[in-house]
DNA sequence: CTCTTTTCTTGAACGAGTCAAGAAAAGGCT
DNA sequence: AGCCTTTTCTTGACTCGTTCAAGAAAAGAG
């Protein structure tokens, strides 16, 4: 686990400035990938039991917006966040239960991205995302 | 545009009951790919003032389920909804305004399917998102 | 330590989508 | 055609994730 330090560091060098509920999310999030805002409400809770939900809903923005941590918000699931971050790494989902898991992308370059400019459209980002049955679920129904 | 007896013929070959609703949201969806369900339920009550949101939410879930049409869900955008289906085509989504038009993938099999380490997930589906600007946007900002 | 700015608390509000009960209409059957 | 069963639609309330807004608290510069 990485330590409170090293997250004001961290929040220092984005020039943000650093609070308990800031470094709590991010402590959250790094060690609950692809949790949902409401399991990460509950984690900050468990350090600091007084967070109001807004303020942990504010840090994430603003972690967000800083590229601190990633967003991600499969069809049909509330928002999930992580924290691995700046490589091209995409996500299987499994349509039974809604896991989230990391997938590195098998062709070495981003996929697809020579499709840019159609329509007239500037593309920065290629997102993928798989969906399946988790090992789970699969066992459950079959 | 597709005719009226056309859409009354696709939803008697998957077995849906022919219904005024039903018809209507199937010309709506063909004549306006990728709009929202609110600009739906608009299109749908220019040929039936009176049909109630509901029925066409129920119409939207029912000929999604019959993959009559397809529903897609960028993060940030609700629902919308293409008639555009059986091919594996992908889409861009403008991050200004929301706009999303459709591009191939530039590489010919499914992008990236062969996805290495997928912790156990049986993958059915490789489902790709662009992000970029639109043209219109561009103009505005450059 | 003071002051300004940002962030947090509190609590209300919003909006896409869903739920539930009864009314209407599809379509099979006679 | 007319009847009957099942599905679908209308109506209206409601949920839940998220956002908004006002004032209180805390960061950090000087």
């Amino acid at each position: 686990m990485t330590s409170s330090p090293e997250f004001s560091e961290l929040l220092r060098s984005s020039e943000l400035r650093v609070t308990q509920p800031r470094i709590a999310v991010l402590a959250a999030v790094h060690d609950h990938p692809h949790a949902s805002t409401d399991a990460l409400i509950d984690a900050v809770r468990r350090a600091l039991p007084e967070v109001s939900h807004q303020a942990v809903y504010d840090s994430l923005h603003t972690l967000t917006t800083a590229r601190l941590i990633r967003k991600i918000q499969p069809a049909g699931s509330t928002a999930r966040y992580e924290s691995r971050i700046g490589d091209n790494h995409h996500h299987v989902v499994c349509r039974g239960c809604g896991a989230v898991a990391d997938v590195d992308c098998a062709v070495g370059h981003a996929p697809c991205l020579s499709a840019s400019n159609s329509h007239g459209f500037t593309i920065d980002e290629a997102e993928v995302i798989y969906w399946g049955t988790c090992p789970a679920c699969s066992a459950q129904s079959g």
